[in-house]
DNA sequence: ATATATTTTGCAACAATGTTGCATTGTTAT
DNA sequence: ATAACAATGCAACATTGTTGCAAAATATAT
């Protein structure tokens, strides 16, 4: 697993640093999507709060991880599928947001159905936020 | 209008006030979605800041207004339509965010199609972002 | 392995955004 | 008109996010 993180630095170009390794880890071994908050309690005094919000970037930047739409308006970031493509990625997700625990769950394997748009208007990237009740919650 | 505008507040046992007249104005008059930023501006020194944060928190427990999940997490607010139910309502949108302008559009016409989640999952409320050009910058 | 170039980090200062308590003002009901 | 109630403005504060720059860490070339 460890091995891995540092493979996914290498292969996005990025210099293999204390603070990349630990908050990709941290992504690794959450089962949800992170907000920056949860880092930065994950991670204690070790880093500066800077660190953590530049760090996020250059993963979204590099297509490591995605940010996810949600309907409380926090920020929120879930690791990328191998296939996501960096930069402006034509890639869709399906999130689910559970209301009872806060659980932020990316469903890689559910599609996004394509809607039809009214005229002139051109999809880019569709991104389905459902909200509810999760599997342990329920 | 301004008459549909004090019926809405009557109807929703609010205070007629003249802050919120005209913020839901500004609701009525954008053809999109309004970030707290853009009624701020709207609205000049008319109001305290703290008032438009209240009377938008107010709108949407009364289901007036919804909050909108964007691609790039600001907080944005359009008016539900009339079948919007206050409180947990569970209705569906599809919104559109357009890349190049900026404007998040409401499509209150198109449907959000239902996929099939893991088990254990329970949708309460469905949430369509899709994002690219839009009928004006296409 | 060492020196140099490049990148990343931490710190400080700042800007923007959102929240809370309380006295004053405005709105509603009697 | 008056009392009861609700909403506003102000001040102070908390949180979140951004920027510039010197110091430290990492990568590259010798």
């Amino acid at each position: 697993m460890h091995e891995r993180i540092v493979d996914l630095l290498k292969k996005n170009h990025l210099s293999i640093t204390e603070s990349r390794k630990k908050i990709l880890s941290h992504f690794f071994d959450a089962n949800g999507a992170l907000a920056h908050a949860d880092i930065e309690q994950k991670s204690g005094t070790e880093f500066d709060r800077v660190t953590i919000y530049r760090t996020l970037q250059t993963f979204v930047e590099k297509g490591i991880i995605h940010t996810i739409p949600t309907t409380d308006n926090s920020v929120r970031y879930a690791l990328c599928k191998d296939e996501c493509s960096a930069g402006h990625h034509h890639d869709d997700h399906v999130h689910f947001m559970c209301d009872e625990c806060g659980t932020t769950y990316c469903l890689d394997h559910v599609t996004v159905p394509k809607v039809a748009l009214p005229d002139g208007f051109k999809a880019m990237q569709n991104d389905l936020v459902v909200s509810g009740l999760c599997n342990k919650c329920s």
